[in-house]
DNA sequence: CGTATTTTTTGGAATGATTATAAACCTCAA
DNA sequence: TTGAGGTTTATAATCATTCCAAAAAATACG
């Protein structure tokens, strides 16, 4: 219940949102930019955000889940991050920054850009750009 | 049937190896330590080394590749690399190092640890111990 | 040397995440 | 309001990887 009955501002918001990013507004996407954006930056799979869609009271299928957050990826709101083959993470935080990685629970904590400094790094190969650097710290509890 | 055959003392020397990593000597995992070791460092995937064994004449099970590759992993004969949800990446190279990956065709380039230097590095959360710092590169052609 | 015991390997089935499909359903611009 | 085209859905399909139980190979031991 909750959850589904968004505040028109933040419907409003939300479609913005999705519009400026080329995504129609539509029931599904509504709702889980609203459980993806409207707190602070967080990380989900696919199954988690499905699990939480539907206990919002959302009756969404799993293959949405999935077109969603790959659609979201490529319009740039979220960012996939590389931690572990057998799932995939997604990043509400588009800034510049790392990540640690809690193997044992495969939780993903955000390290701002600015706690690391890079004082040197390779130069891409002849005819290859970089398209991102990414750092995972992987910790042992 | 050329890799097939391996020289005696190449033989040896992988037999050592394998025992001083506390595994047993067999036909698969000798070839395949070959194949793995007996050249420069190298980036495997599951798949790959499959192809090339049966290339090399080897009659191997793909289960077999499975378990060996995480075998030697386990051993301590081989890293895993994490740098695409889709499939494992295995390699060959010990030190501390990092890598470029081409995503276009899949491929990964080692960056030796002294081309990067780290300034700065977050400190681990309270109780909880570093066991290793990853850093890709991801390269577009 | 044989034989018993333990490991490995194997083919095929099972798993689990993700993607494809095609039909039903919405959206939105006109 | 409408219809052309984008979305969602349930289900099937895919793909890498793991599981399984039986066959084969390796080691131990008498």
């Amino acid at each position: 219940m909750t959850s589904l009955e968004l505040s028109a501002d933040r419907r409003l918001a939300l479609t913005a949102k999705l519009k400026a990013h080329g995504l129609r507004t539509t029931k599904p996407r509504l709702l889980l930019a609203d459980l993806l954006f409207s707190g602070g930056n967080r990380h989900v799979t696919a199954d988690g955000l499905f699990a939480e869609a539907r206990r919002a009271g959302l009756r969404v299928s799993q293959a949405t889940i999935y077109n969603t957050l790959n659609q979201f990826c490529e319009a740039g709101l979220l960012r996939e991050v590389q931690v572990d083959q057998a799932r995939s993470y997604f990043d509400t935080n588009l800034d510049d920054h790392h990540h640690f990685y809690v193997e044992a629970d495969g939780r993903l904590i955000d390290i701002d850009a600015d706690a690391v400094v890079l004082d040197k790094l390779p130069k891409a190969p002849e005819g290859y750009d970089v398209t991102g650097v990414d750092i995972v710290i992987r910790l042992r509890q």
